[in-house]
RNA sequence: GGUGGGGUGGCCGAGAGGCGAGGCAGCGGCCUGCAAAGCCGCGUACGCGGGUUCGAAUCCCGUCCCCACCUCCA
């Protein structure tokens, strides 16, 4: 079967072919940097991130582009707001910060995420302070095209005029006389309310530093015309993929593609968009306090499990966040890790044929190519660590080893390969590594001394304190392995999310439902 | 009001006319001194009501409910 996505535009799953022979451009919409990173950007990245990695499996030459927009009105509100005199009381603000400064500063809260959780850098991340010019010419042409006017009360504001261009709606299959009123906006000398700005005049107040002069007067790009002139200056006037969140779809995404069609370009031959993280059903919003911050997942598990969690179902579906999320998570991929680990120990690591990196199973590459079936792809992971330890008890290396290349390559794709060194937390070897190790082999001796003489209250002793210091012992037909639990309760009251407390926090949170959902029926 | 997407076993989450994806949790067994890990087996799931069909979670009709967007949003 062919590669395959859906496509917002046209509300079905077509057949991937590329513009270019053999490359693909892909486009996905990254941060307004006006804060922390939320988990849904983070899902985001992440399921763009399988997308490009997939396309590059495929044998595509693969150049993805993701925006850093870093002004807008958010940006500048909060850096006004941090001149308040006392705001840096705030432990989240700091006084007196320039926008420039906030921008960046948040620029390099999500560089730092996307770096810890896997995701991979874009082929290049443009700023849109860095695109005025460019902005300016799209702006001109859309003027030319009759498309685009300069606001009618003189307010230095330049319009994307929506009555011109027939074809707006079209991405999200909207009319503009069905949808809402538009609110009290006020037409602020817009000949139509829907009218959206391409250009801001710059207004007494705001701090020159975010004026750009230009043929409409000083002031600063509206929202969506920096993705239109970034996206099109790197991929081309017409390019394959342009990603971003659901909630992006209008009114960002419907008028980037106005803008940049009026214009005369392309732009994209597929739209795709991944669903909202959810909190008991419901998108999770600040303004609904149900948010779970990525540091608080990073608090609950390594970055590892919560880039599986984030990543682990179809891009295109709500992922529903539980209080077992994470803890199950977390024993999916201790069990991933526990046979690679074996396998690499019994059969001295996956086989070498150089280079290439293993191929993956064709279930896994069909599920992939079907609109990246993650889940699908994760069961045929599964799958073939199930054969895998099979074989490994019955002591056939040689099927082991097959199938240790084979989860090796599958989880490469996805980059959730548990004995990639980016995700390696063990340490290696630094110097308290060697004196854990040695401590704990001595402990190990005693023990294997203490069951010798059957002396089974004194072994059980030694596997208690250890496992009471966080080292789970495993007795095999190869000697015991000692692991480190997974990830310690950082916070005070954390709760500990390694495998026995995990099983724990799974068992309460069901328990939880259970009890209010039994509160519920007796209402 | 408009436009999309959903309702699948205790939980998460695929599938989309006929062998009950996968993970987590649970139960039984094997293994183990006991564990752990692993393996084997166990669940009669598809919002509700009709219909089509030899056969429907999957198709059709009706119905109820939920979510997202139409305002900043991944």
């Amino acid at each position: 079967m062919s590669l395959r996505f859906y496509d917002t535009k046209t509300a079905a799953v077509r057949d991937f072919a590329p513009l270019r022979e053999g490359q693909a451009g892909l486009y996905y919409c990254g941060a307004t940097v006006q804060g922390e990173p939320h988990v849904g950007h983070i899902r985001s990245a992440i399921a763009f991130d399988q997308l490009g990695r997939w396309l590059t499996y495929s044998g595509y030459d693969v150049t993805v582009i993701r925006n850093v927009t870093d002004i807008d009105d958010k940006i500048l509100t909060k850096s006004a707001a941090s001149h308040r005199p006392g705001a840096g009381e705030d432990p989240a603000v700091i006084q007196d910060e320039p926008w420039w400064a906030l921008a960046f500063r948040f620029e390099q809260a999500f560089d730092d995420a996307y770096a810890l959780l896997g995701v991979a850098k874009p082929t290049y991340e443009p700023r849109a302070t860095g695109h005025i010019p460019e902005m300016h010419r799209l702006i001109a042409r859309l003027i030319e095209a009759g498309h685009a006017y300069p606001a009618l009360d003189g307010s230095g504001d330049v319009y994307f005029d929506v009555r011109s261009w027939e074809r707006y709606g079209e991405l999200t299959r909207q009319h503009i006389d069905d949808m809402q009123p538009a609110g009290d906006a006020g037409l602020q000398g817009k000949k139509d309310p829907r009218d959206f700005a391409l250009w801001k005049g710059h207004k007494d107040g705001e701090p020159a530093t975010a004026a750009w002069s230009s043929p409409w007067g000083a002031g600063r790009p509206g929202w969506h015309l920096e993705c239109s002139a970034m996206a099109t200056k790197y991929l081309g006037s017409s390019f394959d993929i342009h990603g971003g969140g659901l909630d992006l779809r209008f009114p960002h995404h419907e008028n980037e593609m106005a803008q940049s069609a009026a214009a005369g370009d392309g732009f994209a031959n597929f739209w795709m968009h991944n669903g909202m993280v959810t909190y008991q059903g419901d998108k999770m919003s600040k303004s609904v306090g149900n948010v779970v911050t990525p540091a608080e997942m990073l608090s609950m598990a390594s970055p590892l499990v919560v880039r599986y969690y984030l990543g682990q179902a179809q891009y295109r579906s709500a992922l529903d966040y539980n209080p077992g999320s994470l803890p199950e998570a977390t024993a999916a991929v201790e069990r991933i890790e526990g046979f690679m680990q074996r396998a690499t120990s019994v059969t001295g690591g996956g086989s070498d044929d150089a280079g290439t990196g293993g191929q993956v199973p064709t279930a896994f590459a069909e599920a992939m190519d079907d609109d990246l079936n993650v889940p699908q792809a994760l069961a045929v992971i599964h799958e073939t660590v199930r054969r895998g330890n099979s074989a490994l008890d019955a002591r056939d290396n040689e099927a082991a080893r097959a199938a240790l290349d084979q989860v090796t390559a599958m989880t490469d794709v996805l980059f959730i390969n548990p004995l990639h060194p980016h995700w390696n937390t063990s340490g290696g070897d630094s110097a308290p590594q060697q004196a854990l190790e040695a401590l704990v082999q001595g402990q190990l001796r005693d023990r294997a001394e203490a069951r010798g003489n059957k002396d089974y209250a004194r072994a059980d002793a030694i596997r208690d304190a250890l496992t009471a210091a966080g080292i789970i012992l495993e007795d095999t037909a190869d000697g015991v392995h000692w692991t480190l639990r997974a990830r310690q309760d950082r916070a005070a009251g954390g709760v500990p999310f390694g495998k026995e407390a995990g099983k724990k926090a799974v068992q309460e949170a069901t328990r939880e439902q259970e009890a209010s959902q039994g509160a519920n029926h007796g209402q």
